[in-house]
DNA sequence: TGCTTATATGCACATATTTGCATATAAGCA
DNA sequence: TGCTTATATGCAAATATGTGCATATAAGCA
């Protein structure tokens, strides 16, 4: 692998690895959503769940149509759920790992 | 989901999230290898590589050893490989969006 | 012990990311 | 058109991240 398919990946990791879009991730994996609805998740203001969307979108992870005066959001690649998943595994085994003091 | 799980998904994620560390993962994925052979992959300083080490290490995807004078590096969660090929995925799915001028 | 190789760390600096507030843009409706 | 709801964006400030250089620490070996 060279630099730039490993920036490539590293780019779309990015998009993922904060706590709110993951939040945001899963809501859309139990159905589509418009921001207002997401922006009820989290204590936080409605232009920055905006713009944590608009880099879900960037990533090509989240599609969006208008519905109305309503933008839906949609989880376009459902894998990256898997992805998260992963980070799960890693927390476990690290618990594992320090469950028997290594 | 709660915020704090969120998070502790999104602290692993942003371990993996950039491209030396995906890379120094690519390396490990073929084999256990110390600082010095991980720091010829990519033109960065010896110190660099070994705070992306480091890094690795705190999320608990990678683990070391000591042997004599070097300290091997050893891929623990060979799962994050799949989070990295997820990535891929989403890349491939844009690329076709693209192509079909979606 | 003194020298060499291997790895980590303090520091300073540059760059990137996140955030809220205020405001802009867009759609629907009276 | 004017009002309301929905979403995006400019700006400024705070925080986080990545980097190289110099140097510290640790192991092996003559």
């Amino acid at each position: 692998m060279n630099y730039e398919q490993a920036k490539a990946r590293a780019d779309i990791l990015k998009a993922v690895a904060h706590p709110i879009r993951i939040l945001l991730l899963d809501a859309l994996s139990r159905g589509d959503k418009c921001v207002s609805e997401l922006t009820g998740l989290v204590d936080v203001d409605q232009s920055s769940i905006s713009r944590h969307l608009t880099q879900l979108k960037k990533a090509g992870i989240v599609t969006e149509r208008r519905e109305g005066a309503k933008i839906i959001h949609h989880l376009s690649c459902p894998c990256m759920l898997q992805a998260v998943d992963c980070s799960v595994d890693v927390l476990k085994n690290s618990k594992k790992r320090l469950d028997r003091n290594l």
